[in-house]
DNA sequence: ACAGGCTGACTGAACGTTCGGTAACCATCA
DNA sequence: TGATGGTTACCGAACGTTCAGTCAGCCTGT
């Protein structure tokens, strides 16, 4: 960043750089996505821009951060008594089984941000912290529900990451299929892989 | 295609063209693809291309079909007569469990011309079909394996569902992020799935 | 002679980035 | 009080580069 501010979190103009640039996002796509846009979005002119960041390169990997916090702070609510239900609430956070427009779009931005990580290695190092965070708050879940008597003594990493990989490779079909029907099949088939793999059959 | 050849198949200058995109697709990546670089690979000049094709995006459009065609070769080799191991055949070609450099780089340039599907309506249908055809060849081996009795009576289109979403996910997460390990693991947690979902517990 | 396949030079638009300037707001000190 | 100087946040215009796409013309084989 340009400025090295004290402030922990974002300041007043760089959160409405980041919203301008999320709306951007939204009503362009990655790929259309120029400083001009922004700019746009933000009703100021493009060298504004470059007063708080040093490239559009710079900008970028800033709202990868602010998306990816916003994204973590979706799926990390406080956690329940029951693992059941507290596996049940990180799939629907991830996988609504009917999302609406504005988790769709969110979605759908996080997917057209992920395609860069294949070329930008600091895009790629977020990615693989946001999904290694993901697994280990579902482990987690797991091992308290093997703990509590609830759950078979499976090997909680092994199913945390399949899971894992179901939920991304739905989200992936949702983005960039016309196969809405499977997506839901599928986050149903899911709940039903967790309920014959986990729960315990007295 | 500008062209409106006869021809079933691809004629000897666009079977070219197409590799020049592939080459320049490897080394440049779908963001940085452009006109000039397949030009240079092809060693012609731009306006070649434009006598071949109207416009980057119907050249590109070509392309997608001729690498779908190709995805498409690679999965369907002739069945043999044991289902677990056609089952596995699929899997191993879609997700290898350790990938050699073409086909680490098949996958990456899938990945790149799929998040394109979010915005481009054609790209979106090519990929629909793809995990249309998935679905259904990892559903008939199912069926056939139900029906010569050494396949649980299960839903073969949920498992095949499951399945390639978890495939979809994986592949994914490998193109996107450094978690090859997890990637490695998943892939044999899904033959394990698999064991556990449809073999007969005699 | 002529058509198919191609080239090289070009255009206009869009891009990221830089730069000179400026208005608003501060603190300091006479 | 009010002049001085510095800082923050911004603007408009321009720069160099790259891109998709066009076009007049040139080979080469028939």
């Amino acid at each position: 960043m340009a400025t090295d501010s004290p402030d922990e979190k974002w300041n007043t103009a760089e959160t409405e750089i980041m919203q301008a640039t999320y709306r951007a996002l939204l009503a362009h796509g990655y790929a259309d996505l120029s400083i001009s846009r922004i700019a746009d979005e933000l009703d100021k002119s493009k060298a504004a821009l470059y007063y708080h960041y040093d490239s559009k390169d710079d900008l970028l990997v800033a709202f990868l951060g602010f998306a990816v916090d916003r994204f973590e702070t979706t799926i990390s609510t406080e956690t329940g008594a029951d693992p059941n239900d507290d596996l049940e609430h990180v799939i629907e956070k991830l996988l609504p089984l009917r999302p609406d427009e504005e988790q769709r779009q969110l979605q759908e931005v996080m997917v057209g941000l992920r395609s860069q990580a294949m070329t930008n290695e600091a895009f790629r190092e977020q990615f693989t912290r946001l999904d290694e965070q993901i697994v280990i708050t579902t482990e987690e879940i797991i091992q308290r529900g093997i703990d509590d008597g609830v759950f078979r003594d499976v090997d909680p990493t092994r199913i945390a990451e399949h899971i894992q990989a179901t939920i991304n490779g739905t989200m992936y079909a949702r983005a960039t299929t016309n196969r809405e029907n499977a997506a839901a099949a599928t986050r149903v088939s899911l709940s039903s892989y967790i309920d014959s793999e986990l729960r315990r059959n007295a």
